[in-house]
DNA sequence: TATTGTTATACTCTATAACTATA
DNA sequence: TATAGTTATAGAGTATAACAATA
């Protein structure tokens, strides 16, 4: 079989010559899919995704915390927050109890707890599959850089 | 005004007791996230999305390459590539010539040529301002990593 | 006047399935 | 039989605007 066109091949993004070699936002975005996609089917034996995971966990260490809190650390608007919150309500994982007029406070049911405690044991042995790519002080480096750059956001 | 709930605080994320402290791959997805939304706004201003710029610059590199070879690169879909080359065509940045009777050999105009180079100011600057966070070697590092975790992922 | 929560809506990105035509 | 390209479509995720109720 005669080629009849430039073959672009998966190994030249290794190659330093390639545009996107040096492209620390490029590298990031595909690792970053690698870990969700990980993460996601992990969860979804679980019956989770990783946003609704995560709202577990945060209401586990804050119980009483109130979901527009949960949406500013988590970079979730208040618009989607609601459906999210919603819905883990309707499986029956968090409870809501007015604080004031208009927030509710929120914590896990048992449902919820155990519920969390099966994703926290994905999320505990897919975080221990990609940490163990690299040494314990590596890794702490990885997450500080990466924390740094998320601090750079313009507020 | 008193407090009658638990306040979850933005800097609950750096102490080591909160429970996404130690997940890299959150992490990883906020940093992504960041990063994702410097280039894009970046890149509105010429009028190209992360992704047309990406292609363009495939393409730059390896002029008569196919848009099948440009999706398995990409991690795109050959779904979606369609509509994505077809814009890009209908802009007037590349061209499609008939290599044999199913694909196309891909090629900037001299219209593309000069879109990719404003492009690409904006993504050197987008790459300069987050790479000066760290030293040379912390950024070599860094897409190392990044390519460790990539290459993880499953066939 | 600012905040909380909600609905409606739209846009992007991504995923699947089905089809054609070609190799 | 596998590949290249296309269309249609559905599902996430995310963004804005508008509104009611409350602080």
């Amino acid at each position: 079989m005669q080629l009849r066109y430039n073959r672009l091949m998966e190994t030249e993004i290794l190659d330093p010559e390639t545009p996107l070699a040096e492209l620390l936002g490029y590298h990031l975005r595909r690792a970053s899919a690698v870990m969700m996609t990980d993460l996601g089917e992990r969860l979804a034996t679980v019956g989770l995704r990783p946003t609704e995971a995560t709202i577990l966990l945060l209401i586990d260490t804050t119980p009483g915390c109130i979901q527009s809190d949960i949406g500013r650390i988590l970079g979730i608007q208040r618009a989607n927050m609601a459906p999210l919150i919603g819905s883990l309500e309707k499986n029956g994982f968090i409870s809501r109890s007015p604080v004031d007029g208009r927030s509710h406070a929120l914590s896990l049911t048992d449902a919820g707890s155990s519920k969390l405690a099966e994703a926290r044991a994905q999320i505990d042995e897919h975080e221990r599959n990609f940490q163990s790519m690299f040494s314990k002080s590596e890794g702490a480096a990885l997450i500080a850089a990466m924390r740094k750059i998320s601090a750079s956001a313009k507020a």
